[in-house]
DNA sequence: CAGGTGACATGAG
DNA sequence: ACTCATGCCACCT
């Protein structure tokens, strides 16, 4: 069974750090969903920041890998992350790009 | 084990 | 400012 597939819902951290777990996650993919967690609303991360942030410089592509397949959207505000030349970035979930950039708007991010 | 893939970054043209 | 090529990394098949 691939994480990827089983979209979660959890709303403390002990039962989503569990259902991590449950799902067979990498440390690596845990630590970048887990970072990404901590974008507080009405701020923006970048891919490079987030992986410089987990001890993982170079692996600015990966991060977008893994938010790729994000199982816990939209407890995960994985919208906040863009590139780093400051464009919008990509967004798999319903509405794409577009929708990525509504939600930034609308909570004062730009 | 060997390719292939992609919500990226960066530099060159 | 825009496009293209190359480098990178973790994960999938």
């Amino acid at each position: 069974m691939r994480a990827s597939n089983i979209p979660v819902s959890v709303r403390s951290l002990p039962k989503l750090k569990a259902a991590m777990d449950k799902l067979g996650m990498t440390d690596f993919q845990k630590a970048v969903l887990l970072e990404v967690r901590r974008i507080h609303k009405g701020d923006t991360a970048t891919y490079k920041r987030i992986a410089e942030r987990i001890g993982h410089p170079k692996a600015y592509r990966a991060v977008g890998t893994v938010l790729r397949n994000n199982p816990f959207a939209p407890f995960i505000p994985c919208h906040r992350v863009i590139r780093s030349d400051g464009s919008i970035g990509n967004y798999s979930a319903r509405g794409g790009s577009k929708a990525k950039l509504k939600l930034l708007e609308s909570e004062g991010a730009l």
